[in-house]
DNA sequence: AATTATTGTGTAAAAAATACGCATTAAACT
DNA sequence: AGTTTAATGCGTATTTTTTACACAATAATT
């Protein structure tokens, strides 16, 4: 009944990065497990995903979502946050798990599990990691993607679904725009995620009768017609309703 | 930077149903991956949840969700399913994944991560399982439960949230009714999953709006008071809403 | 001063959710 | 046999929410 396993951890996190063959997984080895996170950012025009490109094979040269071997030691939040910080230069992001992808195939390796998160940030705070030297950590507009390593365009197609589903019932944009922001940006952002048009005049109201956004008095000049009003969350209320859930949807 | 590992797949399987102590078990091991699936049975009085008790320490004695092991070789479905047959006898259940639990802490004997699923089934369908030899596996009343084991208490706590919030936008029951029933059997089905009262005709006129449901032109004598219509699952209806899962809420 | 583009506000119509009345029927009880 | 009891089937009124849309205000540009 006992099977003497040789491989040590280093050697299947190695594996798991892909720096060494196969040869050593054998079909007695305990699954490895892997987190993977869908990075979602907005501009103001698009919503974007960050990709890093991977460096060896399998899929050398593809596009994959940034992720890595789980250390026995640390939890997932613990092992995405280190993994982001690491190949992005990202710290302190929302994110929430998604879904652990099992397909026994999934990985050419041996078994590698993945444990997949997604996160929100407002790509403007890192704009550094694009000037990075070694440039493998970029984004991309969610509706041109590249061609993407193992099951990753799956994992991203459920990230997407689910962010659309949830931002049906549950305010969304504290992690993904500026402190201050006018109603405009914050519906652009919306319709960017749901993709359809949202009713101007209803989103406005309903966020307001929400109460999660606050005008701050301010106005701001864009030019070429009447000035925007400019508006902060109020964290409060938003964190409540993100606590229960609001009934009924926004659009 | 390598370190010898001798504990085998058989070894930490057998540590997770903890049948040997933990002493195999040291700082390097990758960790253990175990499913644990929280069934929901409605006998048409209450929800009950399919608990087992367990023979070893940790824990010995206390009832736990019924779980176990991954194999390598299996996907988390094939596994649950598996572990489901073996433990209680049932077979072909609905079920879903609802979310992997990865609390270091969460096991004493060492790193285990649990992928917890939940399934829904008619318990009528396998009174066997009281009656087995071993008295193992057992329903509780959802709202009369013993003390659990492990972070049981708290996947059960996520599973009673997720199914209370998954039957608002989408229909439930064809898995824990007979396939032929009354809507009152289907409405305090749903009240006991939601845990209020929902407006008789409201929900009467609801349900076959959604053309969910249809009536088999019979009627079942249950005496005291007028005989109520039998109704069966209009299967494809059904599936086609479970699908895109539907507008509005029904309660 | 007129034009253009976007913003802020308000109101009306449509749809959905909620509340509730009442006649019907199968058994139990005088 | 008539009355009572308890749950059923059907219908309608009310409230709330969602959706549609009109119009004046404002900051540049022509």
């Amino acid at each position: 009944m006992k099977k003497e396993l040789k491989n040590t951890v280093t050697q299947q996190a190695a594996a798991n990065e892909n720096q060494v063959g196969i040869s050593d997984i054998h079909d007695y080895e305990k699954p490895s497990l892997t987190v993977d996170c869908v990075v979602f950012g907005y501009d103001l025009k698009n919503l974007n995903l960050l990709l890093v490109n991977r460096k060896k094979a399998p899929f050398e040269g593809h596009w994959a979502l940034p992720g890595g071997f789980l250390d026995v030691k640390e939890s997932f939040r613990q092992s995405v946050a280190r993994v982001l910080e690491t190949k992005t230069g990202m710290i302190d992001l929302f994110m929430e798990q998604l879904f652990t992808f099992d397909d026994v195939e999934r990985d050419t390796r041996g078994r590698v599990i993945s444990v997949a998160y997604f996160a929100l940030v407002n790509p403007k705070q890192y704009e550094i990691i694009n000037g990075k030297a070694n440039n493998d950590a970029q984004w991309f507009p969610l509706d041109a993607l590249p061609n993407l390593a193992f099951d990753h365009a799956e994992i991203i197609a459920m990230a997407t679904k689910r962010l659309q589903n949830k931002v049906r019932y549950q305010p969304i944009g504290f992690e993904l725009l500026d402190r201050e922001f006018t109603v405009s940006e914050l519906q652009r952002l919306y319709e960017s995620i749901v993709g359809f048009a949202i009713d101007r005049r209803n989103f406005r109201k309903k966020m307001l009768a929400l109460g999660i956004i606050q005008a701050t008095g301010e106005k701001r000049a864009i030019g070429g017609h009447r000035s925007p009003d400019v508006y902060v969350f109020n964290k409060e209320k938003y964190d409540e309703l993100v606590e229960k859930g609001f009934e009924g949807s926004i659009l």
